[in-house]
This record gives structure tokens, sequence and C-alpha cells, in this order.
DNA sequence: CGCTGATTTGCGTCATTGCGCAAGTAATGA
DNA sequence: TCATTACTTGCGCAATGACGCAAATCAGCG
């Protein structure tokens, strides 16, 4: 049990996280991305939206420090930056079940 | 370590507690309730702004299922609903920080 | 009932967001 | 260079969200 932040500052950037993690498509990237790399046309795919929609989440989430992505060929993939976002994800699923 | 779900219902209602935390304000008044429940007008004073916003804010929590009511008097209590709430914005913090 | 303090609701406005579609860039191979 | 596949970016639009302010409720009291 860790005290909890008070400067705005902090605030802001925890309500940064929430707000990437507030699109149920992007909490579908993060689903796939759990079990590994893809695409951003895997993605798409999966998820069911066109690849510039896509490319679009992936933004917001890579803006927010959530996934990190790679070059190969001509071929981008995704991966989550971290294990905690899928702790938060958990989280964010018990308190609304 | 759980599965995580996959229907979309389950990931629309998860968003929709993401999206009640993704404002600085809220998420201070969730510091605050932390340590004990408040009147509308305690909270809008610590957080810093106006009655009906803040009356607004807590509307959202309410709605998200995050924070539940008390009338005293004339006066309305709020507290959270739940400890897994105040869970959840450590770990968005540990993924900010 | 009228008065007061506490909260909610309604409305107008401005900023942000998600999406589709077209255009632009990047890498690879013929 | 031209074509192709993969992705990103720009633009316009409809929807949502946060805020300030005024008005409406609501509870308690004389």
């Amino acid at each position: 049990m860790e005290a909890l932040q008070t400067t705005d500052a902090a605030r802001i950037h925890a309500a940064a996280i929430a707000r990437a993690l507030a699109d149920p498509k992007r909490l579908c990237v993060v689903e796939r991305l759990a079990s590994g790399e893809r695409s951003v046309s895997e993605l798409s795919r999966e998820v069911g939206c066109q690849v510039p929609n896509m490319s679009q989440h992936l933004t917001v989430l890579r803006s927010a420090g959530l996934v990190a992505s790679r070059r190969e060929g001509s071929t981008v993939f995704y991966r989550l930056v971290d294990q905690r976002v899928l702790d938060a994800y958990r989280l964010l699923q018990q308190v609304a079940g």
C-alpha cells in the first residue's frame, strides 16, 4: 500500500494513460499484443477496422508509452512495452466486472 | 494471472471505466476519497473547480460505478465504492511513472 | 410559505476524438 | 524506373467531453 501521488503533473500523466486505454478497439489491441507482437495489418484485421484507423490507434498507444514498434522490411511490428500494461487492463476488468 | 476477456461487451465496459479515470480532476477526487468520504462542496474546494463542475465529474464517476453517494440533510457525501479503484489508480501511476 | 445553503440540471461554447477516405511515404522486387 | 505492398498522414465530419454560468431542486428552519 503505497501513498497516492499528489502533484498535478502526475495526475495529468496518469490520466493520459487512462485515456489511451479508454477505447474498446485499443483494449482489443492490448489483448492481441499480450500474446506477442503483431503487424499493423494483422491488428487491423483481427480488431476489425481499417488500416489507417488502426495506425492512429497505435499512435495513441505509443504516445502514451504503452506500445513500441519495430520495423522489418516494409512491415512494422508493434509490441507491449511493459507487462504492467496488462496488469492495468486486468484490473480495469476486475473493477468493471 | 488470469486470462484476458474476449467479448466486445467486456471491452466496452472496461473502456468506460478507463474513460471515467481519464481526467486529472477526477483522479484528484479519487485521491481525496481514498482517505474518507467528502461532500461535493469539500471536493470542489479541494480539487479547485466550481461546484456544478464537480457535481458533473462525480456523476461520471458514479455512472462508471466507481463512487457512491449518501445524503445527510442537504449535504451529499461521496465515497469510493471499492478498494480496487485505488489499486487501479496506483497501477496507472506505476505505468505512467 | 418564504429564506438559505447544498446540490443538480440545462444550455452554449470550445476543444478533443474516432472514423472514412484520399494522398503521401517507405521498402522491396522486376 | 515502375509497380506493389505496408504503413502513415492530412482532411472533413459527426460525436463526445469539460467548463462556466444561470436556473431549478431539495432539505431544514423560522
